[in-house]
DNA sequence: TCCATACGCCGAATTTTATCCGACAATATT
DNA sequence: AATATTGTCGGATAAAATTCGGCGTATGGA
C-alpha cells in the first residue's frame, strides 16, 4: 500500500483547508469542502485510513523557544554502508537540534536541518557531535538567512485546469 | 516582540503533546498538561498570541498525493541582488512542487525541496523554471533517499535536567 | 433493460467538548 | 497592610463531534 490514491476535489478542498489550518473544526472543514459535518468526518478517517494524512503537527517560532539559529549541516560519512548508517540516523534524529534530516543522492551523504541557540551552541554542536564522530568524514555547515516552509502539497494537475486557491503563503 | 518567551513546564506539555498530534482536543490536551480545560484554553491562547504557536499543520504523504520523487535543488543565483532574489523567491514559492525554500549561506544561495511526479517531471521542472532563467547561475539536483522531519523542537534546557519525553520519534 | 448491491452522503439525536465567566488564591505592587 | 494583577479552577451554556438509520445514485450482473 504505498500508491497513488484517488482524490475528489472534495478531498482536495479538505486537505487544502487542513494544511492550512490543521486544527479547523470538523464542521468548518465540511463547510470548506461544501458537505456535511458527517460526511466529512467520513472523508478524514477515509484519508487517514488510506496513509494520505500521516499526522497534525504544530509550526512554532523556533526563536522564541530559544533557539534562534537555524543552520543546515551537510555531512559526508565515512565508510556509508548500512551499520554505520544507522545508528548515525538513530543519533541525529534523537537529538534536541534535529529539525529535519534527510538522506541524499550526491556528494553529501545527509543533510541535516538544526536550530541552536546561538552560534556558539551551533559551534559545540557541530564539533561534538559531527566531526567529532569517526563515522563522520565532513561536514559543511551553512546557516539559514530564511525559510519558507510548510506551504500546501498539491496532487499534479491530471487534465488540464488546475483548481486554483490562490497564492500560496508559505509562511517566512 | 521577537525574543524568547517564558515558558513553564505546563507550556512545555502542552507544545509536545501538540507537536505530536497538533489535532489534540482542547480536553485531551488539558489532561496532558494536568490542568483544568478552561485553563489550557487560557495557555493555547497565549501559546498563540506571544508567537510561539505560528500555525498547526497537515502532514501528508507526498507520494499518495501523485508526487512519489523528492529531490533538493542548491541554486546559484547571478548576481544575488534583492531586485533578483525577491521575486526569485515570490516564483518559487508558488510552484506546486515546491515544499520548501531556504536562503542560505555559503557558495549556493537557495535551497529548494520539491516533490515532483516522476524523475522526468523532476527534470521538466529543474531545466524549464530553473536552469532555463537567466537569473539562475547553477543547480544542483540531489535525490531525496529518506527523510525524517517534523520531530519536536524543544527549547533549550536552561538548567541540568531536561524533560524527557521518550525517544523522538521523527516519522521516515 | 431491469434488478441487486454497494457506496457515499445526509440530517437528526445523543454524547462530548469548547467556551465563557465569576470566584478564589497566590503573587506582585504601592 | 491594602490593593492590583495574574493564573487557576469549576460550573453553566453554547457549540461541536460522533453515531446511526435511511436515502439516492452509481455500479455491475443477469
Amino acid at each position: 500500500m504505498d500508491q497513488t490514491v484517488q482524490l475528489d476535489p472534495v478531498d482536495l478542498d479538505i486537505l487544502a483547508a487542513l494544511q492550512n489550518d490543521a486544527r479547523l473544526s470538523n464542521k468548518e472543514l465540511a463547510a470548506a469542502a461544501g458537505i456535511a459535518p458527517s460526511t466529512c468526518l467520513d472523508r478524514m478517517n477515509r484519508l487517514r485510513e488510506s496513509g494520505v494524512i500521516t499526522g497534525y503537527r504544530l509550526q512554532v517560532d523556533s526563536a522564541k523557544l530559544g533557539r534562534p539559529i537555524e543552520a543546515l549541516l551537510f555531512i559526508r560519512v565515512q565508510p556509508h554502508k548500512r551499520p554505520l548508517v544507522q545508528p548515525f540516523v538513530e543519533r541525529v534524529v534523537n537529538q534536541p537540534e534535529t529539525r529535519a534530516l534527510y538522506h541524499l543522492t550526491g556528494p553529501d551523504d545527509f543533510l541535516v536541518h538544526v536550530a541552536a541557540e546561538d552560534a556558539q551552541a551551533l559551534q559545540r554542536l557541530v564539533l561534538d557531535e559531527y566531526t567529532a564522530r569517526d563515522e563522520v568524514a565532513l561536514v559543511h555547515t551553512n546557516l539559514i538567512f530564511q525559510k519558507w516552509e510548510g506551504g500546501p502539497l498539491l496532487p499534479p494537475r491530471d487534465d488540464g485546469h488546475a483548481r486554483s486557491h490562490g497564492k500560496r503563503d508559505l509562511n517566512g
